[in-house]
DNA sequence: ATAGATGCAAACTATTTGCATCCTC
DNA sequence: GAGGATGCAAATAGTTTGCATCTAT
């Protein structure tokens, strides 16, 4: 299974609960919080601890994205190093459009040369927040 | 005075603790967390609850940029329209250094064709993090 | 067998809110 | 005088931690 090789992969042991995590991830279509991961998660019954705890070590692993969207709490979503990606929020309704990327390895060493006290890029956020029309009243 | 001028423009009342929080701010050199703004206060002694309404209520009026930085609580800085700024955060001693602009308005305006859903952008986040020589042990 | 993962409960931190009082306009 | 601003205390929300038990390797 697919899974349980990523999991290999990134030297995390492969229990139930990071299967049925990653599954939850990788049938989102945009990031999610915590408690809207939890709560797709209610059938397979996981403690909360253990899902920051599991979201924690695949950041770390490099399989999982944290983003923040200022709505207060992380918002998380499978990395895919692929598909470069950022993200439109509507701050009345949280409406998540998906923009395309900003080509991140040139502009991460344009600005190393900007940045001499700097050694490495390993994140960066690039989001954008506005007001969709369907809000616009 | 330039700070009640500032004020006044905004629609927002003069008081001393508003007065004292611009001046703490207008001498940063970086974003600082509330804590770090705070402490600066310390001499002009305002409850942690004014500071963070006064913050939210400079934010809604544009004078102040409220910033994430992954460290689990918020950054702030004067707003300056005339400086598009962004920064590179070193995940490790905090150190922050700042990185000429982005172009944001040409940016906004490139975004908004790509998502006809919405109709505008207020804000965007732009921010870069890893690790300075410092750190690199 | 052992290191690491989990569940549960408790702790922590950042932030927000209710309310009575005070101050600016 | 009136409406907004402040201080204080209490509440909330998100997240983290300690610890005993369990499980994958």
């Amino acid at each position: 299974m697919e899974f349980e090789i990523q999991l290999e992969q990134a030297d995390l042991k492969i229990t139930p609960p990071r299967l049925a995590i990653l599954k939850v991830l990788s049938r989102l279509k945009n990031p999610a919080t915590i408690n809207e991961i939890f709560a797709r998660l209610k059938k397979t019954k996981i403690d909360l601890a253990t899902l920051y705890r599991t979201l924690e070590a695949f950041e770390k692993a490099g399989l999982v994205e944290q983003i923040d969207f200022r709505q207060g709490c992380a918002y998380y979503e499978l990395k895919n190093p692929d598909h470069d990606h950022h993200h439109l929020v509507c701050l009345n309704c949280k409406k998540i459009e998906e923009l395309e990327g900003c080509g991140f390895s040139e502009l991460s060493s344009k600005i190393l040369k900007q940045a001499p006290n700097f050694a490495n890029i390993t994140h960066h956020s690039f989001e954008f927040f506005g007001t969709c029309r369907a809000c616009l009243t």
